[in-house]
RNA sequence: GCGGGUGUAGUUCAAUGGUAGAACGUCAGCUUCCCAAGCUGAUAGUGCGGGUUCGAUUCCCGUCACCCGCUCCA
């Protein structure tokens, strides 16, 4: 068997160790590629959505948002062509059972002769293993999940009707209100539509725990511009994506960037330019975290002819009427999370009580994505200061996700912090009870000072800043 | 979906055709306890279903999940 990555593993443990990510249906067998994120998961996932939304949203003045609907018009994905370009037309080899697509094949080729194969995929070789005319019709295999609309179950000739789809895409759904958005929020192009939801995908293999899911949550933004100023705008949001993530802390050289080539991009791109992280899947050094496309104006311009509407956009100062095109920066939040959490993960080790060194894992997660922000621990269990340190603990509570902490030895309890990135924690000691201050203890320099307590809101206000 | 590998406490690992062990964790108690301290106690498992067998966690079949490959792109 394959060496597996170390890093990744110990993720994984510490996932469901801890509470951050679960196996679906865990208690039934389980649900293949489906994860559940748990109490400490569901706090990163927010803060990393939340930090998105503030960069993205909130903090420009040119981007507004939106929150669409999952199921959309069934026209909508006959309009974007992904009822008919969201397939891939598969066949297996008999001989060696390896799986390919049918259209690569015979444009491979093509590439090499200058003509398609006479008889088709039956007159090729399989490229794994050489065997000639063994490959099986191909068969289409769509990637939107299906689902019905209506109270009752069809069958037959009926089944089309009341025939909906899960969208494998949030984009959608904001170019359908492109006219809405604009109309209300009295934006100017360019401009950029924010959204942040589930999409779902018929993956035909998922896997790389939470990497590529059938459902996934996406943070996208379709910003749209003048023709002619859209090669300006995708370099710029490029640079402005990347910034994102390592402004968040991620290693710069755990980032980069790959230009699809023409032949690869998706059916609606111009230009694709991702945003790769060295994820160290055993067999894939880097996988994609965040795909920046320019759209054109294929989406507007499709939904126009399909649905009759006109996309135009009057430019008042110029006088100049035009369908704009789109820069979508599409990310996805699953992905994101797996990569903070793989980029976070350090291991210190420091002498314990006898000298031994000891092996420390801590997470090393910037202060906005840490799932708690500080944990309140009375020094022990003595009677005098837990009800101090629960008070303590419950004003803290107003600000900031807070974890009181009395069970067992307090450097146990310092570890049980580190393990799950929070940066900050208070103690409660004897004197405490005197002098009305406590020691806060930092996660990465493990520096210590003593605040009073009618200090400690504002101490950690000025730390915590942007979470 | 196909081929190969794997499946034992929460986690990491032992063992066995005849009562499944450990470490760590978790929980409770004692200890004025500042970086996984000590002591005492508790907790909990052979993925699921079927077959062979007197007896299956072990052997066989199916299934489910995970890992590797084909795939893909948030």
């Amino acid at each position: 068997m394959a060496r597996r990555n170390d890093r990744l593993d110990t993720i994984v443990s510490l996932s469901k160790r801890r509470g951050i990510v679960f196996p679906s249906s865990e208690i039934y067998g389980g649900l293949r590629a489906a994860w559940d994120y748990g109490p400490l998961g569901v706090e990163i996932k927010n803060n990393i959505k939340r930090q998105w939304w503030r960069s993205m949203v909130q903090e420009r003045d040119d981007v507004v948002g939106l929150d669409s609907s999952v199921i959309l018009a069934p026209e909508v994905w006959k309009a974007s062509g992904h009822i008919t370009e969201f397939v891939d037309p598969l066949t297996e080899c008999m001989s060696c059972h390896h799986r390919f697509r049918a259209d690569h094949l015979i444009e491979a080729y093509e590439a090499k002769h200058g003509h398609p194969p006479e008889n088709g995929l039956a007159g090729l070789a399989c490229p794994n293993c050489g065997t000639r005319g063994s490959f099986t019709e191909p068969r289409m295999f769509n990637g939107l999940l299906r689902t019905y609309l209506g109270a009752v179950e069809r069958d037959g000739e009926d089944a089309e009707s009341g025939l909906a789809y899960l969208r494998p895409e949030t984009a959608q759904g904001i170019f359908i209100n492109y006219r809405n958005v604009l109309q209300t929020s009295r934006r100017k192009v360019p401009f950029g539509i924010g959204q942040v939801g589930k999409s779902f995908r018929n993956e035909i293999t998922p896997g790389n725990f939470i990497f590529r899911t059938r459902e996934f949550e996406q943070m996208e933004m379709e910003f749209f511009v003048r023709p002619g100023t859209d090669e300006d705008w995708h370099e710029r949001w490029i640079e402005t994506r990347l910034a994102w993530y390592t402004d968040l802390g991620v290693t710069k050289d755990n980032l980069r960037l790959y230009e699809h080539p023409a032949d690869k991009r998706s059916h609606y791109s111009k230009r694709t330019v991702d945003i790769e992280y060295r994820y160290d899947f055993t067999g894939t050094e880097w996988g994609e975290l965040e795909g920046i496309a320019n759209r054109s104006d294929y989406d507007l311009g499709v939904h126009g002819k399909a649905s009759g509407q006109d996309m135009s956009f009057l430019d008042a100062e110029s006088g100049e009427r035009f369908v704009p095109f789109v820069i979508e920066p599409a990310a996805g939040v699953d992905r994101a999370m797996l990569m903070f959490l793989l980029d976070a993960y350090a291991e210190d080790e420091a002498p314990d009580a006898k000298g031994k060194l000891e092996k420390r894992t801590v997470l090393r997660l910037d202060h906005r994505l840490a799932p708690v922000k500080v944990a309140v621990l009375p020094l022990s269990r003595h009677a005098d200061l837990s009800p101090k340190a629960r008070d303590i603990a419950a004003r803290l509570r107003k600000h900031w996700n807070c974890e009181f902490d009395d069970a067992s030895a307090i450097g146990r309890r310092y570890r049980r912090q580190d393990e799950i990135g929070t940066p900050y924690c208070v103690t409660i000691d004897f004197d405490t009870l005197a002098d009305q201050a406590v020691t806060v203890r930092e996660r990465d320099s493990m520096s210590q000072e003593r605040i009073g307590i009618d200090a400690l809101v504002p101490y950690l206000t000025e730390r915590l800043a942007g979470c």
